[in-house]
DNA sequence: CAAATGATCCAAACCGCTTTGGATAGCGGC
DNA sequence: GCCGCTATCCAAAGCGGTTTGGATCATTTG
């Protein structure tokens, strides 16, 4: 069905040696020969076979990404949508294949294994990383290059990853919460233990602590993030004896929760009660504009996904390079949900 | 790294011939001796390469999924990724992988010939089909098996697909709307060159003239479905000397724009003006519950990805198989955001 | 009991490409 | 005219599997 490099060398008269080299960029191919051999190729349509060439190389020039589905946590959100997207941008500029590998949350070890000892791929991407994650000890151990998007604090042995720094960004919100006059700050964040809701909770607290502001339990909570808990979760605590002045929410869709919770309520954004929430500019969720709807700690997870890429590439590239790190600052930007305090509500 | 065929073989004392026509269920073999194979291939964790076997056996055992990126249009949205989580779990089910190649727009074509030529996949799945797609053609011309997800009105020579009604779909919601009164009824749709939209314009026009309302085009818009898209149809069509009564929207997201934007007006769903959306299903933004907050027509699009990929897994494993189609119905749930028409809104 | 039949196993070719280790020829230098 | 060099090309051996075409030996059949 399609060429081989035998068949293209045969009608040029060639060895497929030397068609290979051509091809390939090898100096010891005369220039006019080499110049005859890449017009054949791009007159035949011709590509080098993947697996022949992989196999013959012993690169898969693959990077797979493994997508764990439970029934408790679904990491097939929109987040994770648009890192893909922007990850496999960058595989395809570099000549990789992105492989994605959905398995039973359980299987996940095995398809590490699975994937190794398979040869069909040259490293892979570690999402959604846990506060304590065993993934980064196996595929230490199993010697495939990996990174992280995001971190795991309960391993010391280091690691590549990127992430935001989500700790820096909860702090500043709440800081600019607390400039406001809010000192009863709800914080709607994700599953507990996901890392970068440890790490958010942390900014958070040590933002209320240097505002002198004791947490309250009854202000925080953790889960998945879809869109009625944050309906829930504003809906509650509106309802306490000691209801909170301002949220903060780690993400848009569950920043558009509170808001519904709150609007039919009455209350309106910015005016009645404040909401601060995560953005990774997601493009069917804009949160941009003269005055974004949202007050919001802003950072492009699709440019995540594109740095992300580029770094595994380069661990791929060049195995021996020590471990590669990336903190990403993400910017406050100001919008329409939020304002000074106001007592009446 | 990992144990080849051949170390396996020689551990075994057996030929690399023996080993494999015992772990592939050859007939030819005794029954003890594939035990043993059996269970030192268990026991050292082997794995068959997978560029040998597929170079070996001319079948690669991947499914690629194109997806073109422009600036017009954004495929990769929540939609697009919990299909692409259905259509995995049955890849990995059934021993194949998955490829996700994210391409430029018009690098598309390049990217099936290229896919083709390298003989990375078996067959690819097409998204989001246009009303005239060159797609079909330019696949059926090269040979490759594909399944596209939806349809495309254009194309007259017979080609594999998995839809939903989307016609009858609106057809039903809008009728459902015209049983409680309503007469202004307003389509926040898809872009208008998708194939699904024209559907659903087709199935809303239909039932319009079946009760005799003229359409109205100021009640018809057509875009990407963001959530601001939504919220800015709404509020604008309110304004209107005669506003709808009802909405139907294309997605979740853009029902969650115009529920904004109409009670941002203080209206409120299912009293002063009806909604009807398309509800995919997806896990973050749930509409279910005793009394779903959106009426709306349901169909799981993770559901459809499962039975996509099984179509296509067996157009690629018995090739002649004629043309597979599949049409799924969607349900129409009551929720509450539809009522009868309110004359004083 | 010889021949035919199965039941098992193996050697070697092949899939399409890369790469090692020459081979060949043209050329300047002595 | 011979030698060493460089430039250019090629044969053949893999990479790790599958598969074709026997080989070997025990068992059945006439």
């Amino acid at each position: 069905m399609s060429v081989t490099l035998k068949q293209l060398a045969a009608s040029l008269g060639l060895s497929p040696t030397t068609v290979s080299r051509a091809l390939n960029g090898f100096p010891e191919v005369n220039a006019a020969t080499r110049k005859r051999v890449e017009d054949a190729a791009a007159r035949a349509n011709y590509h080098p076979n993947t697996r022949a060439k992989s196999l013959a190389t012993g690169r898969a020039q693959a990077i797979a990404h493994v997508i764990p589905v439970s029934t408790s946590h679904e990491i097939v959100n929109p987040v994770f949508a648009d890192f893909i997207a922007g990850a496999g941008e960058t595989y395809a500029r570099n000549g990789y294949e992105m492989i994605l590998r959905v398995v039973n949350d359980d299987d996940e070890t095995q398809a590490y294994r699975d994937l190794l000892a398979r040869g069909s791929v040259d490293g892979v991407m570690v999402h959604g990383p846990r506060t304590f994650d065993p993934r980064i000890k196996l595929l230490t151990e199993l010697g495939l290059p990996f990174l992280v998007h995001g971190r795991t604090s309960g391993v010391n042995t280091p690691y590549s990853w990127l992430d935001i720094n989500n700790q820096r960004s909860f702090h500043r919100a709440t800081q600019f919460l607390c400039d406001f006059g809010h000192r009863r700050i709800a914080l709607i964040n994700g599953l507990q233990d996901m890392d970068f809701a440890a790490r958010r909770r942390n900014g958070y607290l040590q933002a209320l602590e240097g505002a002198g502001i004791a947490p309250d339990p009854a202000l925080i909570r953790h889960a998945e993030m879809t869109e009625p808990y944050g309906y829930r979760a504003a809906q509650e605590m509106i309802q306490l004896t000691e209801p909170p002045t301002a949220f903060l929410a780690s993400s848009m869709i569950v920043a558009y929760g509170i808001r519904r919770g709150l609007s039919d309520l009455g209350l309106k954004l910015g005016r009645d009660i404040s909401v601060i929430t995560h953005d990774d500019e997601l493009s069917y969720l804009p949160n941009d504009g003269d005055v974004p709807m949202f007050t919001a700690t802003r950072s492009s997870v699709r440019e995540a996904g594109r740095r992300a890429a580029n770094m595994l590439l380069q661990l791929v590239g060049q195995p021996g390079t020590g471990p590669l790190t990336e903190l990403m600052e993400t910017t406050l930007v100001l919008g329409a949900s939020t304002g000074p305090v106001r007592n009446c509500a």
